[in-house]
DNA sequence: TGCCAGGCCGGGT
DNA sequence: ACCCGGCATGGC
């Protein structure tokens, strides 16, 4: 398959998900900082279950860097008990704030006023900050042009047999960042449709869905065979 | 009831 | 370089 060939259809996917679904409006959230707080609450957690825990830090005005930095540890783990694995995430939050203070002056626009490619090294460095969720920061709280993998897209693009079972995330990023303008809005919602796409269809015991807007995605020959593209 | 959710880390091969 | 268990709440 050329590169052209997958320009062609990554762009094909965008438009039949958005003509599906619509604008995504992402991030979910009120500031770039509340961005960066339900990225990590996120991990491996419903959306649902973040927003109660978000909503509770709201609500004490704990939403701020140095609101976060002066809350003992079991306080905050406490307040965000709603999100899960809330012991483990009160760490990453303070790993992020600690990070943010000693490097950036608890300033968030001095660390988005770093360039990407020497920004995203840095958040990896960081304990409880993985690819999906240095990405996650970098595109919607920073609105860097990087394209956020996650496990449904990862799902997605198998069946369409985009990417073979194992492709690491780094592999699958390029495919999105080699073939596709670098546009920062248009990663946006490229990777909201494809959470939203997840959510609605894409269950991992649900593969054989009928009404994916990816359905008609053929215009192209298999590089495994020459089946037709499989829903989902 | 069991499985899943917008991952990540650390220890073991 | 992989592979796996642990982390934890809430919804279907």
């Amino acid at each position: 398959m050329s590169l052209q060939d997958k320009s062609k259809i990554l762009k094909t996917i965008y438009r039949r998900l958005y003509q599906a679904f619509g604008a995504q409006n992402w991030w979910p959230g009120e500031t770039p900082f509340e961005v960066i707080i339900g990225a990590i609450l996120t991990q491996n957690t419903s959306w649902i279950n973040v927003e109660k825990a978000i909503g509770n830090l709201k609500k004490e005005n704990l939403l701020s860097p140095r609101a976060l930095k002066d809350i003992p540890l079991e306080k905050l783990a406490d307040k965000i008990r709603h999100s899960g694995y809330f012991n483990q995430k009160a760490k990453k939050l303070k790993a992020f704030i600690d990070f943010l203070f000693s490097n950036y002056c608890g300033n968030l626009e001095k660390m988005f006023s770093k360039e990407m490619h020497l920004l995203r090294p840095q958040l990896l460095e960081i304990k409880g900050i993985g690819n999906e969720t240095a990405d996650s920061i970098l595109l919607y709280a920073a609105d860097k042009p990087i394209f956020v993998i996650d496990a449904y897209t990862q799902r997605i693009l198998f069946r369409q047999q985009l990417i073979s079972e194992k492709a690491d995330y780094e592999e699958i990023q390029q495919l999105f960042m080699q073939n596709l303008p670098l546009d920062s809005e248009l990663f946006n919602e490229f990777h909201a449709l494809f959470v939203r796409l997840g959510k609605e269809i894409c269950k991992k015991r649900k593969p054989e869905c009928r009404r994916c807007p990816l359905k008609k995605v053929t215009s192209y020959q298999s590089p495994v065979n020459n089946e037709e593209k499989i829903c989902l």
